[in-house]
DNA sequence: TTGAAAGCGGTACCAC
DNA sequence: GTGGTACCGCTTTCAA
């Protein structure tokens, strides 16, 4: 609009009146503070007409407050993360708050650098999917009085809000929903890692085996994968060296990806040969000839409560009080699973 | 780590120097100031053993620089540009920059908001794929001297930086390839949109279809559709009004992902009854059944030339030159289109 | 009711 | 080789 930037001096010097008064008109203390109506009027109307905007910057270097929430995931191109990015930021705009996203590929030490430079950026919350080896950090944020709040997994040994879903309720129905369905030899496809969520998921799955007298056939894909093929072809051998396996059940959508993937190569038939079913939904599997059943995480409902929790952190006095939320997910069936018998 | 903040003033006390001295050392001038070995070693262990971070606000309130590029978007989201996204954020890192990630929902108030915001934060340059009607902000942008590359699509009355790809051939020879497939009756399917790479997109088919004596057959859906099965009806009546249609061309793929939704329903067999090729591919696209032939974006490349392109500017002392980037796609020829003559 | 001035935590110019 | 100190632009006492 303008040409160079403007500060609070231009429009002191320019209107022959204290930075100060102007300071408390834009911040809204004018009521507060008796400044008279016409001086306020004054103000108000040159602030309009250059177009005038507060530098950030020296605010929050001044107050210690940015309005900025920090939104730390995994990976910001997975679509369940980037989802709720999405929703979160619309929520916090509303709120005055600004998202700043960024993806941690699950590397702690990336994680902690991260974490330092934004709070040398004053920002004032967190939101995180931890990372193994994030505790000690996490806790000095919190030690810090930080607003953090955990999702999608958490740290049961520190004391931290989080929001997450019921990973081994889910699928201890799903698995059970395949038994349902005739299925007696069923593989649990996952990732090798300690998380708190994929721990959840592959101990569903084990305990409901178990209940039915069922052996678990558990698969754990090496957390890096080169190639998407890789994991492909394991699974292949994976399959072929078992007996007869009457379905696969992913713990993640991605790893449903690969898999299916790879069925695609052995020509297996799906559901009559194999059923399929996946944690955490994805659009694509309504699309997926035939349709892949999964496990969808309630998506708005995260979003909402991570914001709720984090705001009110941030408004909250000393609310110590730790926030733990944990929210259902529904079984979405399709053409993947079917009942046999 | 550590309990409290520490200040460069902290040190300088602990220390029993000057801040000055300090500040040479940390940001690596010491040598050029001949600061001791002594009081460099000194200083750099005691800056090591507290964990000491400068503040990132101060610095960049004083030096006006923030280290920080804004990578603005239509919609995080959207796979094509979250994958972007995230090979940018690694060439950024290497840099010495932070990318902070934002979507303007194709809504120019948004994202005007969001450029003053980001300005008043001292943030050094700007990513952009423009919404409609951003042209003045740009050209601010550009006046105040702030680094800024285009892409995606571009603003043809602003001399500004830009990295897109070849729309217009591309898409002439998607359909060129189409029609060499024995297609004659080709529905080009499209947003009713005026960005530049929409209309480059429409304007290869309509191209292809005239060289060779063929009618244009074009769907453009509404820009704002409120559920996605919307469109896919829409398509159907489309296809249904009108006398049997060979091929259909997506303009975008989340556009072929609702159509695809609509074949599945009306059991259209492709490629038999329908052939079917979208613009920018998707990963989804190979395991769809049948796959789906697309015209696949060089996405490294696109990161690339925009990291090269800002840190140019970013770097560059007075360097004017406005670069322009076209990249080529590649045509991945997949099941669902084959020929047939 | 308004204004002066002291910071916030650094950087950079200029002395010593 | 080091140190003093005036800023950067704003918020926030405290005085007037």
């Amino acid at each position: 609009m303008t040409k160079k930037k403007i500060s609070i001096k231009d429009i002191a010097k320019e209107l022959g009146i204290s930075i100060t008064t102007i300071s408390f008109i834009i911040n809204g203390k004018a009521k507060e503070k008796r400044i008279s109506e016409t001086m306020i009027k004054t103000v108000e109307d040159y602030v309009a007409k250059v177009g005038y905007r507060p530098n950030y910057l020296a605010q929050s270097l001044r107050s210690g407050k940015s309005k900025v929430i920090v939104f730390m995931v995994e990976d910001i191109s997975n679509s369940f993360f980037s989802n709720i990015a999405r929703l979160i930021e619309e929520r916090a705009y509303k709120s005055g708050y600004k998202i700043i996203y960024c993806s941690t590929e699950n590397d702690a030490d990336k994680a902690i650098e991260l974490i330092q430079t934004f709070k040398n950026r004053n920002v004032d919350g967190f939101i995180i999917t931890p990372t193994l080896g994030l505790e000690g950090e996490i806790k000095t944020l919190l030690s810090e009085n930080f607003a953090v709040i955990l999702f999608d997994r958490w740290i049961p040994s520190v004391e931290c809000s989080h929001v997450i879903v019921e990973n081994e309720k889910s699928c201890y129905e799903g698995t059970e929903y395949l038994i349902q369905n005739g299925c007696k030899r069923i593989v649990f496809v996952t990732l090798e890692s300690e998380q708190t969520q994929m721990q959840d998921r592959l101990s569903g799955y084990k305990s409901a085996m178990k209940k039915h007298g069922l052996e678990s056939l558990v698969f754990e894909e090496p957390f890096h994968t080169s190639s998407p093929d890789f994991m492909g072809d394991q699974i292949i051998d994976f399959l072929k060296s078992h007996e007869k396996v009457d379905a696969v059940f992913f713990a993640t959508n991605y790893l449903a990806f690969e898999g299916l993937h790879a069925f695609r190569k052995m020509e297996v038939l799906i559901p009559e040969d194999l059923q399929v079913l996946s944690f955490d939904d994805h659009f694509f599997f309504g699309l997926h000839q035939p349709s892949i059943s999964a496990i969808a995480q309630p998506i708005e409902q995260i979003a909402e409560s991570l914001m709720n929790g984090i705001l009110h952190q941030l408004n909250g006095v000393e609310s110590t009080e730790v926030m733990k939320i944990e929210l259902s997910n529904k079984l979405v069936k399709r053409g993947s699973t079917f009942r046999t018998v």
